[in-house]
DNA sequence: AGAATGTGCAACCCCAGAGTTGCACATTCT
DNA sequence: AGAATGTGCAACTCTGGGGTTGCACATTCT
């Protein structure tokens, strides 16, 4: 369905803001490196970081023998924008029907204000 | 840990998208009539109308024998923003260390400047 | 070439969560 | 009071995702 699906899922994990934090303060690491910083496996963090990079909040580069993953802020940025979009289109039809419940008397039978 | 991973969570699943969708328009429903525009149970349907709850993107409140829920447009909101504040924190922490790395001239042993 | 180091793939375990069904209880309608 | 309608609770199924282990393959180092 919609796109962000996949980010808010990506984002309802502890573990991957472990990984997107760490990503921050690095730059670049590698899923090894990353492992290092976290209770979990290496390939629990390869793992992570598919999802993340499926979902766009990281970019995945090969240099040699190592998988280089760099954290995406313009993607979280992009998705905030477009939940605050959302958030406005819920109020403007929250307001529409306000305004329609108004103006026509009868939301069951009562009569508007004298 | 973050309070925002329950909206996130509740955010990832498209049933739940469509019981918010609903209740944009509607502006205040059951879990009966919502269930009805929906291929689920009206028990299923409870059980995500709790998630949202829990999360603080809708609100219960009961009327006689039934429960109508709505929207909280503000706590979609919120959370954009929080986003928003936490993609800004990250693209600082990178500039930072893109300096660091400026004036420290090679990338792993060299003594600071002089 | 051989040892080290780093990835990638596959099989497997485990549990939270999405969904269902069945039934009891509360409220409204006639 | 009795029929309808709407909630709430409990038990159960089943799939997906988080996590692990084991091993094969690629690249770098000496």
């Amino acid at each position: 369905m919609i796109a962000e699906l996949e980010v808010f899922a990506a984002l309802a994990d502890p573990t991957r803001w472990g990984l997107l934090d760490q990503l921050a303060d690095r730059r670049e690491a590698t899923a090894t490196v990353l492992a290092t910083g976290l209770p979990v496996t290496r390939q629990a963090v390869v793992k992570h970081l598919a999802v993340l990079e499926r979902a766009g909040l990281v970019t995945a580069r090969r240099e040699g023998r190592e998988m280089r993953y760099a954290v995406r802020a313009e993607r979280l940025n992009e998705t905030a924008r477009w939940m605050a979009a959302a958030a406005r289109r819920w109020d403007d039809r929250l307001a529409t029907i306000k305004h329609l419940a108004e103006s026509a008397p009868t939301t069951d039978n009562q009569p508007p204000a004298p």
